[in-house]
DNA sequence: TTGACTGTAGAACGACCGTGCTATAGTATA
DNA sequence: TATACTATAGCACGGTCGTTCTACAGTCAA
């Protein structure tokens, strides 16, 4: 492997982040090994050396590609939550905003993240640790948004948030999962239903339903 | 692709058996694509052609791997599950029994269901065609077992079993995935408690506990 | 003993893979 | 205007892929 050349230019800067973008959309639905350069050089019309020399290898086209799904999904899911308030609002709107992302086809193949997992959960390597890292981030993200959340008392004392966030991720894994198989859209219904039912009996109101607001 | 030769001798239905064990093994931890014909010949010790005219295309053999793992599933999940009566029971021991069935590794790659739906959900053909099948079956198996719990009196009339099922399954599902991405067991523990603590609730009973048996 | 048929091997095909070598047009610097 | 360097192209390599054609040893029926 060529030791991955200079390119700093502002040219290079730009056809880096075009190669990256058309990148991320087939890694997300054909998976970060179906993802060719020569699939790419002719999606975008370049020489496979055009592409090659911008990453010097496989691998890491691979993972600046997942760099790039990472920049994407704190745009899209992250940030906007950034505007609610800590606790438990902020936890529904990350989950809602997730949910969003993959309702929306933000990424072709659903959520990147989902996809890569199960692509590289069973090999070593770089890419395997980074999704692997990311997820976790993801994970200790909701688990501390509930633990503040039942420090200002709006979850019970008694609710354990690693539990709590093994939960709720899960729906909305499967909402993900269920989606892309079935191509049937009301599994974001069963996942909202069960994330805001959930949410409920951890805040321990019996029914609250507040009425309008 | 040849029309798939007539193979229907005592040997022949023994090598093609052989050939699909190991392929199931292979395309659980690699992927039905990552299944390739020489991985497998080499595996076996066998040339190409000898594998190649089991089944005369790639496609055909990835559908037979996967009635294979079909055939295990239900001898490892399913068949065991039928010894428990109808209802809460039944479905308590189908969930037990796929968490098993993923803890245990039957495949080197966690539910080969998992992994071949993450897989093909974003592309069309046969194959995906009958993962979809399956899991809606599997699905279908839960919320017709969570029906008749309900009629029972099992479970409480105003839980929607669709609804329950989407939730029990999305639990197993985030076991296996938490499991094969960060190798760790303590999921399992988090999916039990997920299943026992909804089962509970969804029977309406306050906190049981059974004390004893 | 002959002949048909079965299961497997060997070799080859065209296609695509990741990668490396060399050349070159374009740009920036001197 | 001459020089250095950057970003990309062209071409080729060895390898693997799914697939096909042909050959052949083994078995079984006539």
């Amino acid at each position: 492997m060529k030791p991955a050349v200079l390119y700093h230019t502002d040219q290079a800067v730009k056809t880096r982040r075009q190669i990256l973008q058309v990148a991320v959309d087939i890694a997300s639905a054909e998976g970060l090994e179906g993802l060719s350069i020569g699939r790419l050089a002719a999606e975008l019309q370049m020489s496979k050396t055009g592409i090659f020399a911008h990453f010097g290898s496989k691998e890491q086209l691979q993972l600046a590609t997942v760099q790039t799904a990472k920049a994407i999904f704190l745009e899209q899911v992250v940030q906007p939550a950034l505007k609610s308030p800590r606790g438990i609002s902020r936890l529904k709107a990350l989950l809602e905003n997730w949910l969003g992302y993959v309702e929306r086809s933000v990424f072709r193949g659903g959520c990147f993240f989902a996809a890569a997992s199960a692509e590289f959960d069973s090999r070593p390597g770089a890419v395997h640790d980074e999704i692997a890292a990311l997820t976790k981030a993801w994970m200790d993200a909701l688990r501390e948004e509930i633990a503040f959340a039942q420090s200002r008392k709006e979850v019970q004392a008694s609710v354990n948030p690693a539990q709590l966030a093994f939960e709720l991720h899960a729906y909305v894994q499967e909402a993900n999962c269920a989606f892309k198989l079935f191509n049937d859209k009301s599994a974001f219904q069963l996942s909202r239903r069960a994330i805001a039912d959930h949410l409920v009996a951890a805040s321990g109101k019996r029914t609250l339903k507040k009425s309008k607001q």
